[in-house]
DNA sequence: GTCTATAAGCGGATAGAC
DNA sequence: GTCTATCCGCTTATAGAC
């Protein structure tokens, strides 16, 4: 009867997909209180008591969309393989998130602004699954730093560090599009972005003699 | 007979003042629509009406809070330095942007969110202000990577870098303080990533034999 | 499952007294 | 300059036919 949260029928599915597609556009660029049931709708191509046939209300719908993102989101992360050398490790970490941001940027600024308004419908998630994976990786970090591979920084603000340059250039593109005229989906700036970031991040700024 | 804008009395600069303190909170907490007027007027401690007294509307509001804060966001890259030593005038610059984080975290989070959502108030600035700014900027780094003092980094992504891990602990302070329990305002939370930020930016993470 | 029509309520903005 | 009261448009959500 109620195809709610698990539609039975295959064009039921077909519609939440469509759904969700579209309401990550719209939360990712209005942010929540911004967007509008009905710019949804119309963008997954549906009448707007329609689309509130599938999600009973706009909490619901946001709180969907969060839910489906948050594996590839925290995926990254999981793959950093402690069995690797630090260097390349860390730069395929880099190289990983990079990726992310170039193909999944409405994503990452639907984390990012959630986020900074308080993360109130992802203090859970952070508390628990952000929590012991990010701590399962500390224990990572400090054994390449015991076997003086890695530069004596807490495990922590390394995280915070790549988190924050790739995720960059998915969050603040308006600007970056604004300075530069590229974004990440062109080829040519994806690639000297990668190399750029790698170097800052495992080399550094200054030349050693 | 208007005090729009030009407030001519001391109790007019003083509401004015008030409001905009009041407006940035709500606003970086919130978002543009997401932020209430009356909840502006109350953080005010000031009727709605009268809020709208100083005000026209909301738009004008919106934007005389960025325009407010907008000097105090493009002031520390202003003082780079290009007769100091790279290693020392970068040490500086991330070290006052990391300042900034702490002491203006809404500030921060008011751009971030403003230009995460398209930058629609803040295009104008961002490719005339800023990107003067940073033309000139880009010569002073180019002369420190000629002179061999510096990293061979195309000096767009090197500001990217700063700006992205200093700003971090403003913009995502919701998750950091989920991980490690603190953020900037805690002294000794400030002072280690400090460090950790200038070494992983200066020194890189891989320790080279 | 999908639609049209509509209820219900919120929030921006104004009127007008003081 | 500040207040109370109120208007009006817009948006969520529902009712009910098909």
């Amino acid at each position: 009867m109620t195809a709610l949260k698990k539609p039975k029928s295959r064009i039921g599915e077909v519609n939440v997909e469509r759904i969700l597609d579209a309401a990550l556009g719209v939360f990712a660029r209005h942010g929540y209180s911004g967007a509008r049931i009905d710019q949804i709708a119309e963008a997954a191509e549906m009448s707007k008591p329609n689309l509130l046939y599938y999600f009973r209300n706009k909490e619901e719908l946001y709180r969907a969309v969060l839910r489906r993102t948050l594996d590839m989101w925290l995926g990254p992360l999981r793959e950093l393989d402690p069995a690797k050398d630090p260097r390349e490790a860390l730069g395929n970490y880099i190289e990983c998130k990079l990726s992310y941001s170039r193909t999944h940027p409405m994503a990452s600024r639907l984390f990012a602004i959630e986020i900074m308004q308080g993360a109130q419908h992802l203090s859970e998630v952070l508390s628990t699954e952000l929590a012991q994976l990010v701590e399962a990786k500390k224990a990572t970090i400090r054994r390449w730093i015991e076997e003086k591979r890695l530069a004596d920084i807490d495990p922590y603000h390394l995280l915070f560090a790549i988190w924050a340059t790739t995720q960059h250039y998915a969050d603040f593109a308006a600007q970056i599009q604004s300075l530069t005229g590229k974004d990440l989906s062109d080829e040519a700036f994806f690639a000297a972005t990668k190399r750029s970031v790698t170097t800052i991040m495992l080399d550094g700024l200054v030349r050693h003699p």
